[in-house]
DNA sequence: TTTTAATCCGCAATCGATTGCCGACATTTA
DNA sequence: TAAATGTCGGCAATCGATTGCGGATTAAAA
């Protein structure tokens, strides 16, 4: 709180006699200033610890070098790791974050939109809220000049850069792991139909019954089972049906595994032999769970890297080759752990 | 990528052959503008697709209306609640979040300072990372105007609003419970002295031992072991010693804790019966190893917003009582959990 | 009817950095 | 020696929004 008033190059131009002109020149390294100058006015800049302002600089470029990321929650695991991908591709090239959640919220996440759009973000990296519906606010940042990337949780229809999961590819391999371990009839947990990612999930579990020439149970498809409550709410529904299954695929998420498992063993259903379970994420507790949980891993840390450089490479390639994939699919690995492992 | 040029407020009055200021001032809901006028205005802003840019606003009004926030990293599960309870507290007031990682490192928590500085942020909200040594650079911010507000790993001589837990406490709590438990030989791994959160839950070991009327004994403290690795190797040589521990307080984090546990499992030790073990920092995974393990609850999301409050107030408080407290620390409860319970 | 006050609106400066253009001077080439 | 080229520095406009001040119009008070 010392000195309320900043320097700024004026500052420095008024002590040395020259322009502002010839100090902004030097400070950005222009050859259009001599070098002895520039030496000088570098040295007096570091005197006075000026520091450039940004935002005037950004204001009169038309760029501010800041990307602003929205996702439902920062503090859910996925989220964080691509976030901390994002930011580490990011600030390497300079460019800061503004971080918004959106709250699983439409209309939180349509005002963070706007607060984006008002500070001038020059792109915009989007996870949707699961009731996002309608898509016009992204429309808008799209009319507005501003590189829209999304990941994950994309609208489908918006013709947008975008990063994803193989969810389809990677589901088919899970229930067909759970297949191949001999499980008969495995029930799948599904989440919210109008996110992309989860009719993914649901078609590759359809795909793998299907190739495998099993028969679809619909009374083993549950919706909406996408929190650990709901997964475990939907873990005691299913147990106790006439013919319960012998396997639970929550492809929604391992906190949803997690209500499975837990209803498992309060109920003294032995996991894997008795009952089978699989999540998706690879939450870093599926892990330590006994028994630790099959699950999917989707690489989020390389996932936010993958965007931030998506857009970098967007930015050098402006009307020049425009080769560059739209989307870009990343293949998720399935993790093997003790909750599916029956034989073998 | 429509247009590329955005509506600004001259276009706005050109199209109503008005002055920019009546627009602006419309804009701003100021009342020196006639109620018609103003609707008018905001109609035909609507209609243009008008945002405001804040850019351009900011520097008119020497303020940003941002938060900078620099953290370790932020896909740690404290930090990333942290930041999830700024987030929130700082969304209702019309703030900002522009979010860095140190990465542990001071060299990078350098860099990213004089990027906030660089863009005006209004506060800086940091928690430093674990090699940070000298505080230059913090003492730069505070010079520079801005609002400087520490939060969990301070610089204690740097005079700034704080927003601690009170570790000590925290520490000897638990400790008492585990020498009430009936431990007798409780090892602490503790983590880097140069930070005083480490210190002060040594400090607060040392009290508990001392209240209780125990011998210190140095083989028991186990420098440097913060991460589940660390914590293992730490684990492996205690558990070896002629005399070994039959607790461990992993003082430095749940994940060193978590390795404890998975070493005393390999070993064949039973927890907690002929070994205690206590983590630190809730992290949600506590709760479903098995035993699930006591641990220590920092209140991570309500801390952030304490600190996004902390800022507000003083704020408005500018100039004005000053009888807001510069340090808050909050008091972090002890959960006790199996990895503990060896009576009752 | 005249004075006073209130209400609106516009002009122009301002925030700080950037940049196109012009001119002064030095250096090179014809 | 004259012309052409190059180097360096300054002037002034610009980015878009805000705001102090003053002027004009109207309403209220005397």
């Amino acid at each position: 709180m010392k000195n309320r008033k900043r320097t700024t190059i004026y500052d420095i131009a008024e002590k040395l006699n020259i322009a502002a002109s010839s100090v902004s020149r030097a400070l950005n390294n222009s050859n259009h200033v001599n070098e002895a100058t520039k030496k000088l006015i570098l040295k007096t800049a570091a005197e006075l610890n000026y520091k450039r302002n940004t935002l005037a600089s950004n204001l009169r470029k038309g760029q501010s070098k800041t990307i602003g990321v929205i996702v439902p929650f920062i503090n859910q695991n996925f989220f964080s790791n691509v976030i901390a991908g994002i930011e580490e591709a990011s600030y390497q090239k300079g460019y800061n974050l503004i971080i918004c959640q959106s709250n699983e919220l439409q209309s939180k996440e349509i005002k963070c939109v706007n607060t984006l759009i008002n500070q001038h973000v020059d792109c915009i990296v989007i996870s949707l809220s699961v009731d996002s519906n309608d898509h016009r606010h992204l429309q808008n940042v799209i009319d507005n000049g501003i590189q829209l990337i999304q990941f994950d949780r994309v609208a489908d229809e918006l013709e947008t850069l975008k990063v994803i999961n193989d969810n389809e590819q990677a589901s088919e391999e899970a229930v067909s792991h759970m297949i191949e371990q001999g499980y008969k009839r495995i029930a799948l947990l599904e989440g919210p139909q109008n996110l992309q990612i989860f009719r993914q999930r649901k078609t590759g579990y359809l795909n793998a019954l299907k190739k495998h020439g099993m028969p679809i149970l619909d009374e083993l498809i549950i919706e909406n089972a996408w929190t650990k409550e709901l997964g475990a709410n939907a873990t005691r529904k299913l147990l106790n049906l006439p013919k319960p299954p012998d396997a639970i695929f929550a492809s929604t998420s391992d906190f949803s595994a997690l209500g499975v498992l837990e209803v498992a063993s309060a109920m003294g259903i032995k996991v894997p032999s008795e009952l089978g379970i699989c999540g998706y994420s690879n939450e870093a507790f599926t892990e330590i769970t006994s028994p630790s949980i099959t699950t999917i891993d989707q690489f989020s840390v390389y996932m936010g890297k993958t965007v931030a450089n998506l857009y970098f490479q967007e930015l050098d390639n402006k009307e020049e080759t425009e080769v560059i994939p739209k989307i870009i699919s990343i293949k998720p690995k399935l993790i093997v752990r003790s909750s599916t492992k029956r034989i073998g």
